[in-house]
DNA sequence: AGTAGTACTATCTTAAATGATAGTGCTATA
DNA sequence: TATAGCACTATCATTTAAGATAGTACTACT
């Protein structure tokens, strides 16, 4: 692999920084990977995921599930109950993202006691 | 450790996330990771920085630097040669979101695969 | 009969993030 | 002499994210 040391080479560098580019384009802002997480500990129900989730609201939790949906991170099934009930899962491909989740989990226990300790 | 599964532990479920919200906070943004990422390959300059990432403009760099900064993730440092030039260096806190970073990475590479692959 | 829960959607507003453009005072290079 | 680079800052405009509030049609519980 090529490296973008000290003496820089710009495009090199470029190169590996797209793929995280790529990978926080899908994973902005507050709510997606706290719903993830949520979902790595089992199918959840619409309320469920907004109880495990402070302040989020109704309107971004709805909306946040739509777009980790298309992205193919989780999935939502309707039981035909009556009432209908839905499910929430997360995805064969959104378990992948189990690993760097807890590397970002321990980072923020690591944070703060980095901030506050000192 | 305990569980919020299947049936559903709503408060030990939420302490789980509570670490990957902070971790978050400090993250959040397009440009912090790339950042990060650019300089774990070296000590670098503003223009520098700059010509690794795509598309930055030079408020939203100097904005972000000086977030990092008060995170004490990067140190900045002014060499009192004349003209003076600054350097920016990445810390040992700074250096402990590399594997989590390399993660992301990975994923983004993959994520790619998996939408455009199938 | 009244309240709460379910899984949302709609509308409106505010706040925050980002982008575009230009300018500074200096030096080194063509 | 003109141009470009350096490390920024200032101002302004736009886009996007997020929050507040309310409503729906239904059921179950008290």
């Amino acid at each position: 692999m090529t490296e973008c040391k000290e003496q820089h080479n710009p495009e090199e560098c470029t190169k590996m920084i797209v793929p995280v580019r790529d990978a926080l384009e899908i994973l902005n802002g507050k709510w997606k990977l706290p719903i993830i997480l949520s979902l790595t500990f089992g199918a959840k129900r619409f309320k469920q995921i907004s109880k495990d989730i402070n302040g989020i609201t109704d309107r971004m939790l709805s909306k946040e599930l739509k777009d980790l949906e298309v992205n193919q991170l989780i999935k939502r099934t309707v039981h035909d109950t009556f009432p209908p009930t839905v499910e929430y899962t997360i995805t064969e491909h959104g378990k992948s993202l189990e690993k760097m989740i807890t590397e970002l989990r321990n980072w923020g226990l690591e944070h703060r006691k980095q901030i506050m300790g000192k």
